[in-house]
RNA sequence: GCGCCCGUAGCUCAACUGGAUAGAGUACUUGGCUUCGGACCAAGGGGUUGCAGGUCCGAAUCCUGCCGGGCGCACCA
């Protein structure tokens, strides 16, 4: 089915026997809802655009059938501009809102399309900093949109708990009995252990050969440090799931890099049989100079895996296990040289089907980038607890007849929202320097400002007993500007759904729930909802009803919880 | 050396992918609770879009060259 402003344009499209229409929306309502530039037709015809304007005004002015539609058309300079009926677009908007509910934006394009998307690759035995969050974040996003656009989309995690950072932590660990005596989580604690376990090796390399000793004795699977590894390793997976399951995140399944060596090994050696990968100064390679991908090393010289063995394995996999026509692999810009070279040898092998990096660029600190081996880290924990105890105490100063477990709960749904918001509010390729004082902020461009309108509008309609939906409601008392302007906001979120998607780009989602947010909460300072006569309450009421589906709808394919009341 | 990304208001970011007067938040100044929740709203100042050329009716956006900042390029992941 077609939305309101998709019919509209294929209205205007179909009268003026256009075979393509570049449509857009005026700077301010006051010029119009919605334009088309006529700089194209205009060059077509040989006359300038103004011209090409007027005269198309001219013509579908007369149009009775746009009547029901448009209550002016009118050209300014070289835009066509047509105003849009309040009755019509209220009627439409309000009406699809209410019976499409919580798909109200979603689409069909992507249907029948299998799409794997691959986020939050942690490392066991390593902290789970602020860099993670906005992976998973933007990853979880994107699963969202994706769906929210008809694909059937598989969220799946892939964790490393095989490198030599695994065999670094182990050592620390056994040497070092403050670790098994403290009473902190172990999956917690193993990140604190790598960290200091880095440093301690970059001060004393002479340890270096403990440490080699232990992987080898890792990857034969047998012996103390390998019955250490599978201990210490569940730890970190059981910390994982913990995090996972707080910042409300479900993967349908999680890899593990071990489980993909052996296959890999398998791989590779018939790719060198094929003559894929050959043999260069010892190591072996693939070698991509030809397509300006340069030579990515896949077996050390001592016939060791490096990562893309691994990699190799999954990625097969995931194509014939799970049969995806597009493999999407979330992981910071750093690594796009390495995912156009395991792109290209995909494609080199005869896989058809896509591998995509969707990269992004780094979390880093005011005082530089972060890294467990300086410690200059701020890890989930830490930034968790402290926006956590922050919004707690400002809970409590506004609702000091709450009880603990109530304020607990609202923080607690704040925090997660928070820290999502302030990853996805920044376009993908901006380096983000986070600064956690500002991330402390509930004004402004903030999780708690749309969690603010969201309780404020809730709260006007819990004030109002009865179903408004249920009892007539006259929609042609919507006649205020900002009425029409909160309209066409929610008319134009279909659209938004589709674009984000297709740019990858969730930041376009939180900046129009923001200024949705801001449309509504001006039209409350001016506009009297619950005290206006009967008829016009009733209206307005559908209409926030409506704002507060579609924030509600916003909100979860942000993977976020709206709050009912904070 | 080669390649990729970024540079917009004091600060943090937008700008519908080449279109209308470059907009928000924050900070600063001022105003608004006998009013549906003030974690709110309104008003004000603040810009040579890093610099210089070019293409175009039209450039923050495209092309070229510089200048800054960041990141990758053979056995780390």
């Amino acid at each position: 089915m077609l939305t309101v402003l998709e019919n509209l344009k294929q209205q205007i499209t179909k009268e003026l026997k256009l075979k393509e229409a570049n449509f857009s929306y005026p700077p301010n309502s006051a010029l119009g809802d919605l334009s088309l530039a006529c700089f194209e037709i205009a060059k077509e015809r040989k006359i300038n655009p103004a011209e090409a304007a007027s005269s198309l005004a001219l013509k579908l002015g007369a149009q009775r059938k746009l009547k029901k539609y448009f209550f002016e058309i009118k050209a300014v300079g070289p835009y066509l501009n047509f105003f849009i009926s309040s009755e019509y677009l209220a009627d439409r908007v309000i009406s699809a809102i209410k019976k499409t509910k919580n798909s109200y934006g979603s689409n069909k394009s992507g249907a029948g399309k299998k799409i794997m998307i691959e986020y939050s690759n942690g490392n066991t035995h390593k902290e789970y900093h602020v860099g993670h969050l906005r992976n998973v974040a933007y990853g979880d996003a994107i699963n969202h949109l994706l769906n929210a656009n008809g694909y059937e989309s598989i969220p799946v995690s892939y964790i490393n708990d095989f490198g030599i950072h695994v065999a670094k932590t182990l050592w620390n660990w056994q040497r070092n009995k403050k670790y098994e005596e403290s009473s902190e989580d172990k999956g917690y604690l193993l990140g604190k252990c790598y960290s200091e376990a880095s440093q301690e090796l970059a001060e004393h390399p002479e340890n270096k050969e403990k440490v080699v000793a232990i992987m080898k004795e890792i990857e034969s699977r047998s012996g103390a440090s390998y019955e250490l590894w599978e201990e210490t390793r569940s730890w970190s997976i059981k910390y994982f799931n913990s995090i996972y399951h707080e910042l409300g995140i479900k993967f349908d399944h999680i890899f593990y890099e071990n489980e993909f060596i052996d296959s890999g090994l398998k791989l590779a050696n018939e790719l060198i049989k094929s003559g894929q990968l050959i043999k260069s100064e010892g190591a072996i390679i693939a070698n991509l100079e030809k397509y300006n991908l340069g030579v990515l090393p896949v077996i050390r010289t001592d016939g060791t895996a490096l990562y893309p063995v691994a990699d190799l394995a999954l990625a097969q996999e995931k194509f014939k296990k799970y049969k995806v026509e597009e493999s999407i692999y979330v992981v910071d810009i750093r690594q796009s040289l390495y995912f156009q070279q395991l792109a290209k040898i995909f494609e080199l092998i005869g896989y058809t089907q896509k591998l995509k990096h969707l990269s992004y660029d780094f979390v880093t600190l005011p005082d530089g980038m972060m890294s467990s081996r300086t410690g200059n880290v701020i890890t989930y924990e830490e930034l968790k607890n402290k926006i956590w105890e922050n919004l707690s105490l400002e809970t409590k100063k506004r609702h000091e007849d709450w009880t603990n477990d109530r304020v607990r709960q609202v923080a607690w749904n704040l925090t997660i929202s928070t820290i999502k918001f302030e990853m996805l509010k920044v376009s993908a390729d901006k380096i983000i320097t986070f600064n956690i004082d500002e991330s402390l902020r509930f004004d402004g461009y903030t999780a708690c400002y749309l969690q603010y309108g969201y309780a404020r509008l809730k709260s006007i309609v819990r004030k109002e007993a009865l179903g408004i939906f249920a009892s007539p409601v006259n929609l042609n008392c919507l006649r205020e500007i900002k009425e029409k302007e909160l309209l066409m906001k929610l008319a134009r979120y279909p659209e938004l759904i589709k674009t984000a998607s297709e740019k990858y780009n969730p930041s376009e989602l939180t900046k129009y729930l923001f200024e949705l947010v801001q449309l509504f909460n001006d039209y409350y300072h001016g506009v009297n909802i619950l005290k206006a006569e009967p008829r016009i309450r009733r209206a307005r009421l559908a209409l926030i009803k409506a704002v507060a589906q579609v924030l509600n709808n916003g909100f979860n394919v942000l993977g976020l919880k709206v709050v009912e009341e904070m």
